[in-house]
DNA sequence: GATCATATGATGCAATTTCATATTTCGGCG
DNA sequence: CGCCGAAATATGAAATTGCATCATATGATC
């Protein structure tokens, strides 16, 4: 009999997502950068700074694991904390000119990582295949 | 600015692989089952040994955390290991009749949840998600 | 404008994960 | 057969993560 797994969609996904991102994160590694550094490097790029909460749902990681992040790329020079304006519980990240620059680099090299991935699955099978991920994503609560 | 992240494939598909499964995954919270524990009991189920790589492959895990994973599992009487036949170096996993039971329960929960997802999507997005994630996923390289 | 429920981030500590490496076994080859 | 490189798993030590909780700030209510 057939495993269980094998026509489980939240399986598919996380495995389809997994292995999509392997090429890339592999790349990532060589040049000594944490798949962690980049989701958040990602976020925030080219010049949308987002609390530390915000960041956290981003990049599929808890608060608390979050705030560590941060503080460890804020002493790398890449990300700056500000208080928010007029809540003074908030904390808002934002990119410095060195994290800029580094997040323009990698994010270079992933939008060419995409094509090649895309071009192998056929322009029209990508473009629905975005858009039923954003479907998926909207039908479960707002952006992140 | 829009951000980076808004259109790139890799993110959606992290993204909509961890949103569709969070509600799940606090099912089984609720339950007091680790995610990597129903990955593991999943994958073996109904009735498909896999080595330990295997299960490190399926469950998208490194091979000493599936090491570690696979002695709590055993000491809690779910799974069994035995030594592979023709090849000493393998450890071949399977269910326990205990963790076939508990697995059968958390698959007829998975399955009613992946119903009411899928229900959201519509029968024909659902279908052709599904073939795109497979061929995602054949492209990249055998199933694991 | 005091109080209480809620929201946001920070932190101590335990558990888990991962890296690097060791150990054992296998398969091929001289 | 004995050796060598590769494959599969185990393990020690370090790093990371996450839970529980704390401290502070906000907003609503009376």
């Amino acid at each position: 009999m057939a495993r269980f797994t094998d026509d489980y969609l939240l399986y598919l996904l996380a495995q389809a997502s997994h292995r999509a991102s392997a090429e890339f994160h592999a790349r990532l590694a060589g040049q000594g950068v944490a798949v962690s550094t980049w989701r958040i490097l990602a976020t925030l790029y080219p010049d949308s700074p987002a609390t530390i909460g915000e960041l956290a749902r981003s990049c599929l990681a808890k608060q608390p694991t979050m705030t560590r992040q941060v503080a460890r790329l804020e002493a790398q020079g890449l990300v700056k904390r500000r208080m928010a304006e007029g809540d003074r519980r908030r904390v808002v990240v934002r990119l410095t000119e060195k994290g800029r620059n580094m997040a323009a680099g990698l994010a270079a090299q992933a939008r060419a990582h995409e094509m090649r991935l895309l071009a192998g699955l056929g322009e029209e099978a990508a473009a629905r295949l975005k858009e039923t991920l954003r479907g998926l994503l909207s039908e479960k609560g707002g952006s992140a």
